[in-house]
DNA sequence: ATTAATAATTAGACAAGACTAAAAAATTAT
DNA sequence: ATAATTTTTTAGTCTTGTCTAATTATTAAT
């Protein structure tokens, strides 16, 4: 049906996408990509041809109705198949990505429906991040980085911003977990770092990891 | 590492290739692969240079050690994500051939390890063929097809020779599985049928069906 | 409002992998 | 042994997706 290649871009596209912007840029996409401006566009000519996004030159793409259904696809895919890398195969959530990377493009309609039956119809990856259903829509949690926390608000961490293995085995090394309680004890006005409990424990995290954690207020 | 291309072109040859016989022909590879044997002489050119397979012109192409292990290593997955659809997915033995010829591709060690044990280290895949082990060794079973049996004879039934749909199913609709007794009662001589008693029930199958069972003899 | 800097596009080339058509080698038949 | 047939290889073309280099358009700076 649609190669890898255009999967890439539509996926990308689809990451890039901001209902706020206007287009996509194709430098954007082509640092996304880590690939050259000319070859993104040439594809999104083709992408074009193809009615799978909205096109004008010098101003950006956008992804059409089909092309987002496709790219959307292409996202439950691969999220889908990273829950089952953690839950079944005892993967680590920093080492799912590269493997997930290469999984979402298998083509079977069963076999996404009964993966996605035999997970228990996850609702999120194991980052936190919202699996498309098969429509291609996403739930929206109400959800803030815990950077934008007052002093003493609290919530649950539901997910990470930044999905980089460093920042992932930090958070392991720190025991901090998906679902844990995080109340904001303090914040320095210094170096901008804040004093947390979560889970019980009390500990002090940096602006950039706060910058980088998302929390379900309560 | 390698392309999927090159993959299937050395898993054709590791199929078809037969200790008793000299080289792999062009033709059959291009046959098996639905090619031209053009496409197979370039390829075959290029995996010469890649010194996966040993080639003299006119005569054939046979796996070197290296090309070996890579083509075993990619039926070893084809086969144990066969295991996997059927064993945790719901699919059917016919079924499963297409979504495994895409998931034989995916390239992680770990993945397969994990996989492996998940599925209990299965030593044969839903069609009854073995899944080769890590190094590419290849597990023998005694076996025969049914057709060789002998009145009064009698084993177990651990194999399909073809794994077309069409038998496949033929076999679902007549009740016969991977693992039934069976006896052969009577074989007729006008139309070469066989007179069966399985898993305690009597048929008779036509010539063409025992010749493509494998049986275990006890 | 020009000029400078940045971003996007075009033109042309290349590699992988496939194809067609034609030539060459090997095999089979007479 | 030579002719006929089959198989294999070569030569040249095509598509997909990429690249570099050069050009064109847009945005930012003075």
């Amino acid at each position: 049906m649609f190669s890898q290649s255009e999967e890439n871009y539509l996926k990308a596209i689809y990451h890039l996408g901001n209902p706020s912007q206007k287009g996509v840029s194709t430098s954007d996409i082509a640092n996304k990509l880590d690939t050259k401006a000319s070859s993104v566009s040439d594809m999104i000519k083709k992408l074009s041809d193809k009615k799978l996004v909205e096109y004008k030159k010098y101003y950006g793409v956008n992804l059409t109705k089909k092309g987002k259904l496709i790219a959307a696809s292409v996202v439950r895919k691969h999220r889908l198949w990273e829950v089952f890398l953690v839950d079944k195969l005892n993967f680590t959530w920093d080492e799912v990505h590269d493997v997930a990377e290469q999984l979402e493009h298998i083509k079977s309609k069963k076999l996404m429906e009964e993966l996605d039956s035999f997970l228990g119809f996850p609702k999120t990856d194991p980052h936190g991040d919202p699996i498309p259903d098969k429509d291609g829509n996403l739930q929206t949690i109400e959800k803030t980085l815990l950077s934008n926390l007052k002093k003493g608000e609290s919530g649950i961490c539901i997910g990470v911003k930044d999905s980089s293995s460093d920042f992932l085995q930090y958070l392991d090394k720190q025991n901090i977990k998906l679902g844990d309680q995080i109340k904001v004890m303090d914040k320095e006005a210094f170096d901008e770092s804040t004093h947390i409990q979560i889970a019980n424990r009390n500990m002090n995290i940096s602006k950039k990891i706060a910058a980088n954690l998302y929390i379900q207020l309560q």
